[in-house]
DNA sequence: GTACTAGATCATAATAAGTATCATTTTGTT
DNA sequence: AACAAAATGATACTTATTATGATCTAGTAC
């Protein structure tokens, strides 16, 4: 991920090495400030700003994936292959999801329109807030 | 689509038929703020909480459906049918896409999730952007 | 029609996410 | 070691959305 960085032009700081380090195999897909509050205590002198212009360098260098499934904010994820998210209406968590769909790849035409990605926004109830509070 | 507001215990006020005369046949995907100042001319009194709330109060009627594509802002759409939404980077336009994808009907369950929507997001960029910023 | 009440509206204050600004610091050269 | 470009941090600002609470109105009951 240091190589994707580089090879971007972007320079190595412990604060982009901090937030790729939370976001590696992370499935939680934070939100920035999920980011900075989980850094902050070992990492006091940390941004939040720093925080936001390290997500959008990293988005725009594709090494993670924005999360636009939530209208109260951003998410990320560091998974960028193609998959499925879902929102849980209840708890606002989101998980990754595998459900069977075939989606074409991109970037394709449509129309004049150029597609240069799809997502796949799944709301619905999670598992645990079914069982805390059915029906 | 009155009948739905009756339906639904919600009350007729000239505020909600405005807003919905706005959204009916609109496909231009107007957030709170676009309706609130297409109304505003004509309808001085009017108030952006109306608005809000009108439109949040249609959503839970299901006589409108929330478009949660760009991360600024949501979007409204009256038409609840399944369809796809295609956002353009350049211009963040919403447009109406129809791509052959198969989509599952909902509600279904997958691994103990209980799914009741799917929305599919496509990201790139329109006809008119292209023509005008090609590359 | 009048009276009543739940619900709706309006104005505005408050909140929260994200962006902009700019002085200071750091990185990756040269 | 010196330098320029880029990154950081503190903070001010903007914008979308939500909350509050006083007033008003739709729909019903009489």
């Amino acid at each position: 991920m240091l190589e994707k960085l580089k090879s971007l032009g972007l320079k190595i700081t412990p604060q982009r090495i901090a937030i790729l380090e939370i976001l590696k195999d992370n499935t939680s897909h934070p939100s920035a400030e999920d980011i900075y509050n989980r850094l902050k205590p070992n990492f006091p002198s940390l941004s939040l700003a720093t925080v936001y212009n390290t997500l959008e360098s990293l988005t725009r260098a594709g090494a993670i994936q924005e999360v636009i499934i939530d209208s109260k904010k951003r998410h990320y994820d560091p998974d960028t292959n193609i998959h499925s998210h879902f929102l849980c209406r209840r708890c606002s968590s989101i998980f990754d999801l595998e459900i069977k769909i075939k989606l074409p790849e991109t970037p394709f035409e449509v129309d004049d329109f150029l597609l240069e990605s799809i997502s796949t926004h799944l709301y619905g109830t999670c598992p645990q807030c079914r069982r805390s509070a059915p029906e």
